[in-house]
RNA sequence: GGAGAGAUGGCAGAGUCUGGUCGAAUGCGCCGCACUCGAAAUGCGGUGUCCGCGUAAGUGGACCGGGGGUUCGAAUCCCUUUCUCUCCGCCA
């Protein structure tokens, strides 16, 4: 949620900068409906005035044992109108907060002006990519070979975009999970959380799924909670409507979760094997930090998911993303792309945001120093989800007789050093 | 799922029966000052959030889990809802 004050002073930057994240507002509107609302409130609460004082003296009189039927007659017309007038104000102010909720978060000055994910920039390149002395197969081949993934199955279970890992498919899964937990734990500060993976509608919306991406999530309507669809939710929600104290930051988190997506209206493009699901497994780091520390904060969450995909030696690039591809609630953001050799793709493994004070604004979280109350600056990033992480594994070190060599980080979380047929 | 008890400021905890001077006693904590070489102890003063108006000092309004109602007036009465605790049932 942007700030009122500063969409009522400066509407026209507003205006623009949402119009590079390509969305349609009219902020004028918006600002004409905080004009009436602050009128009819500045009327009512000077009604309301008069109306505590009267009841003041009303008070005063009753004690005396004089009469006061003059006066309470008066005000019971005043409070008629007080009560017609708060209802006006309620409406108003539920619309105008359910306009504010759809302004998406205003890119940094650093993000580049971009229509769309073809003008992201990539910024650093990091590996090199395998060189093969046979044609590398794509990673469901290999994984279907090895009996590590049952596809077919999973689609029977669930349907598809469900997948059933099995074997030492599964056990690869939990290692990877299990190994990014423990770094980010032991080398890089964070605090492990395990979160629920269902949530209620207020902390959707703290994080800026709801209202925009409803149509995105799964949802149970007889209880109405929304199934995470990242860790993020739940994390960033633990300190909702919370003052914190600035001596704990940064506080970090990182979180397992499953992740829950209905990819709805994306059917059919880049779905083969584990690329595209509607249930994943997700390591997630949180931080929570001061405003003028976000973006220090910020590069080194990009350096903390770097180094799992460096302890695992897989060649990555990193994207920075323009206006148009930027995230509705976020200020900036870093992609990081690992290279998939027989898929033949860099498919992003991380999205690394700095949402400045805009979730906090939503979800009210603040921290007090001298100089008076303060939203907090949130940041997430992945670190990083298991599905493109095992394709990535699985095809840059497969071999040609078909087996699969371990990193040999993971080995001892695996418990072998190669997985053959 | 059934029965009962509760939710008050940073924390603890009064106030609710009997509506009015209650944004709320008291204690703790925190901040400042005094005393002290320094500290502790003690004493004095201060110490919530949000929305308006105002350059500011200040000032009006709202807030006692959430929502609604009764009333001139609600922390206090009524309805409803969420959560917590205790007991019973069920259960991995």
């Amino acid at each position: 949620m942007l700030d009122i004050k500063i969409i009522r002073e400066h509407p026209q930057a507003v205006q623009k900068a949402v119009e590079t994240k390509n969305v349609n507002i009219d902020i004028d509107a918006i600002v004409a409906l905080d004009d009436k609302r602050r009128n009819l409130s500045k009327k009512t609460d000077d009604m309301k005035s008069v109306r505590n004082k009267v009841s003041q003296a009303i008070s005063l009189k009753k004690r005396n044992k004089e009469d006061a039927s003059v006066e309470i007659a008066d005000m019971q017309k005043l409070s008629a109108d007080i009560k017609e007038n708060d209802a006006k104000i309620t409406a108003i102010t539920l619309e105008l907060k359910a306009q504010l909720l759809a302004i998406p978060n205003i890119p940094s000055d650093d993000t580049p002006i971009g229509k769309n994910e073809t003008e992201n920039v990539e910024i650093a390149i990091w590996g090199e990519k395998r060189e093969f002395d046979f044609k590398p197969k794509d990673h469901l081949d290999v994984a279907e070979k090895l009996k590590m993934l049952d596809l077919k199955r999973g689609a029977k279970i669930s349907g598809s975009g469900f997948p059933l890992y099995t074997g030492w498919g599964a056990r690869l899964e939990r290692a990877l999970i299990n190994f990014m937990l423990d770094i980010h734990t032991s080398e890089h500060g964070y605090i492990e959380i395990f979160p629920p993976f269902l949530v209620n509608s207020e902390s959707v919306t703290g994080t800026g799924q709801l209202p925009k991406l409803a149509d995105d999530m799964y949802h149970l309507k007889d209880d109405d909670l929304w199934f995470i669809p990242t860790a993020e939710v739940p994390v960033t929600n633990m300190h909702r409507d919370e003052v914190l104290n600035p001596a704990d930051f940064p506080i970090k988190y990182a979180a397992f979760s499953g992740c829950f997506r209905r990819e709805a209206g994306s059917y059919g493009k880049d779905t083969r094997g584990l690329q595209r699901l509607h249930q994943f497994n997700k390591v997630e780091m949180v931080q929570f930090v001061h405003p003028d520390k976000s973006y220090e904060a910020w590069a080194g969450l990009v350096k903390n998911a770097e180094a799992i995909l460096q302890k695992l030696e897989l060649p990555y690039r990193i994207l920075e993303l323009c206006t148009g591809d930027l995230s509705f609630a976020a200020a900036r953001c870093h992609d990081i792309e690992l290279w998939a050799p027989g898929t033949e793709k860099w498919l992003e493994v991380s999205s690394c945001s700095n949402f400045e004070d805009f979730q906090a604004r939503r979800s009210n979280i603040r921290f007090k120093d001298d100089k008076g109350m303060h939203f907090v600056h949130t940041l997430n990033g992945s670190g990083v989800a298991t599905p493109r992480l095992m394709i990535a594994i699985i095809e840059n070190y497969q071999q040609a007789n078909g087996s699969l060599l371990i990193p040999e980080a993971l080995r001892p979380y695996v418990g072998t050093d190669k997985i053959e047929a």
